[in-house]
DNA sequence: AAGCGAGCCGATACACCGTACGAATAATGT
DNA sequence: ACATTATTCGTACGGTGTATCGGCTCGCTT
């Protein structure tokens, strides 16, 4: 699972084959299937154990918002060092002990509101939702110029005539001003959605 | 494309392959590649092809939350025909003519909002963000019965001692009820989570 | 009408994948 | 010391994406 894991956070997930885990270990390849069934079970073990990585020491903050963030943050903050993490969370259910005890750390988190525990869970998965999209998105758009070839040079070359092009033609008004002037802005996007999320939930509290 | 299409929404796009998509067009494996350069180059083709049905026909609900609104939906509804659009989404940047033709209504949903165009964008992103991570999840709930072999009562007794052990274990006092009770709940998650985001939006435009 | 070049089709081959099978070996319990 | 079990491993099968190259069929030019 180490071995993997090492394999997976140097050169991607697509690395990771039980063959080359075998190698690493000195090992046949088929002398994985002694601890595992599939090369399934293996992943999903990789999954649970960076998840380990996402709970948050206690004590979380008394605040319920505050607590979320934490807890936001960091799910960010482990995707970043195991960007693979997306490539799994996104095609398997993730209720492994660890993904368990995330849950309930995020449960723990919400003691203090004076809501059902169903609508407990439902602000849950509504933040892990905006968390796992966004967080996709992110990463998505860091590997971009890595995937693409060597040099970001040659993507470059090939992208610009085509954005040229979709600005000329006039058929994207409203997007192409965007395009030109570049959509990198400040990179506090991912806190200001969670602070909408979070305010949106706040004001359909009850009591208030 | 219209044949890898098709065998995708039949037997998922792990069916997709390219001896499989020139089989179905009575043709050899490389012949398709007089019209692709890599096979990355046909899912690029299948994503946008089904971009396309996430465009509303026009017109727009003038209200940019009723608008936003539409275009969410029609974005779920989209995966739901196509459930392996999520796959693809979650792991290449959709930047093909009918992604953009997306974007770009999705901006002119906000035509009314006296806000700069940056900021347009970041509204974008965030609802797009929860709308992708939702769509993910609800697939995956989905798909996992599915993909488990072919009778849910064999996965079934292999999780009921899992969770049985997980509840009689009483690390997880806050998950336990809810595993017990079943988060099954109401199906109008998707609805609630869009309308906090939106009302956290609305909070934060200016002159109010 | 002839000729030619470009695009399309196809067979074959290579390296890699996950893993089923069965034999050989190592570790363990009696 | 022996029997049993667990672990390792070689080999093989059917799959994958795609590089290479040899014909073929057109439409265009001359």
């Amino acid at each position: 699972m180490a071995a993997a894991i090492a394999i997976a956070d140097a050169e991607g997930l697509g690395a990771v084959s039980i063959r080359r885990v075998a190698t690493e270990l000195g090992a046949r390849a088929m002398t994985l299937y002694s601890y595992i069934e599939r090369k399934e079970d293996l992943l999903d073990l990789m999954a649970d154990e960076v998840a380990a990585e996402v709970l948050v020491d206690e004590p979380l903050p008394e605040d319920w918002r505050a607590a979320i963030l934490t807890i936001a943050r960091r799910e960010r903050e482990v995707v970043r060092r195991h960007p693979w993490r997306v490539d799994l969370v996104a095609q398997r259910v993730s209720v492994g002990p660890n993904g368990l005890r995330h849950v309930e750390q995020s449960l723990a988190a919400l003691d203090g509101l004076e809501v059902d525990q169903l609508t407990k869970w439902r602000i849950l998965a509504t933040v892990d939702d905006y968390s796992l999209g966004y967080i996709i998105r992110e990463s998505l758009e860091r590997a971009a110029p890595r995937t693409m070839g060597v040099n970001d040079a040659e993507r470059a070359a090939i992208a610009e005539p085509y954005m040229r092009e979709l600005v000329a033609s006039g058929a994207f008004p409203r997007l192409a001003p965007l395009i030109e002037g570049g959509v990198a802005g400040a990179d506090d996007t991912y806190e200001r959605g969670l602070n909408w999320l979070l305010d949106g939930i706040e004001g359909d509290l009850p009591g208030r």
